[in-house]
DNA sequence: AAAGATTGAGCGATCAATCTTT
DNA sequence: AAAGATTGATCGCTCAATCTTT
């Protein structure tokens, strides 16, 4: 592991003129570090135990989410895209899968009708329910019982501070 | 949950027998939505600049950096993979358009001849370290900017917490 | 002209299958 | 048989282009 340039009699051994290869400091290191391999590991399994037990990506889940908490079940397309950080044609080939699978449908906008609404139906409600249930056990398992109550209130915080206050949060609650 | 058959004369507004679309409680949907949040908002960001003024994806910054930091600037495929936490096949195809850039090169392991060395090229460790230099002011900018040094030392408390300190957070500080 | 929705093209990433070496 | 690397198939996602309505 080359331990530090001894000095002595350096062979050729060239060091290839390295230009340092910037790091951050410690401190920074874990806490970027840590966000990343966290957001990786938590999301990957969510993702995957939420594919093999309802079919559903954590995207999709999240779209028949925010529908089901809107007022009347529906949102237009480009609302959908806005609240699950989605692009447009993103959400619109979501829905036309959810679509497919009877659990959306389409309806057109009577105010605008360049819009389109998405409408969660019974059988999508009934499949939301169950798996969110499931879901915020998972997100509990996974991510807040390894934190104290003071953790959560300070991840929060932190939060609010990096994103403008812009947080697209729900009506009142959270998300997928 | 349908608030219990309540009897009585139910209009006939039927409520579509809602059955309740489970919600976190206030405080953990903020933390857990403004993490998501948080990492897509700060990830997009900096991939997109990465592309476009370098090029380079946020994975294959990781990588690079990685191949730099290491002794005689090589891995073996898979230990990218395992640091970089990407699948060995995105790995293997990572390191063919690098390599088709000049930017790293395959070489093999004669200790072990199934192996692969990917070992990181003087153009590539100069395009690193450049692009290093200009990521880490960004990430500081979107991200430590907004966090008090307390702030920094708890989200690393955090993540220590939620992965098993099974933290891969490259030899002695941090990656992309 | 601009906004909403959809479609086409292409990248990023994973899984499963294959090939080689141990 | 198992590990390391690569390839093929496929999915998730975004961008740019298009069409419709305002």
């Amino acid at each position: 592991m080359a331990a530090t340039e001894t000095a002595g009699s350096e062979p050729a051994l060239a060091p290839a003129c390295v230009n340092a290869v910037p790091r951050l400091p410690p401190g920074q290191a874990e806490a970027w570090v840590g966000f990343l391999a966290a957001h990786a590991q938590v999301t990957r399994r969510l993702d995957a135990e939420l594919n093999a037990r309802f079919d559903l990506s954590l995207s999709a889940l999240e779209v028949l989410a925010r529908l089901a908490w809107a007022d009347h079940g529906r949102l237009r397309m480009s609302t959908v895209a806005e609240t699950a950080l989605l692009s447009q044609s993103r959400v619109s080939r979501l829905v036309d899968s959810l679509e497919e699978r009877g659990l959306v449908e389409r309806a057109s906008c009577p105010s605008d009708s360049r819009g389109v609404y998405a409408s969660i139906s019974d059988a999508g409600r009934e499949l939301v329910g169950r798996a969110l249930e499931w879901h915020w056990e998972h997100v509990n398992e996974l991510f807040f019982s390894s934190l104290s109550a003071a953790q959560v209130s300070q991840l929060g915080a932190a939060w609010r501070a990096i994103l403008g206050h812009s947080v697209t949060a729900a009506p009142d609650s959270s998300a997928a």
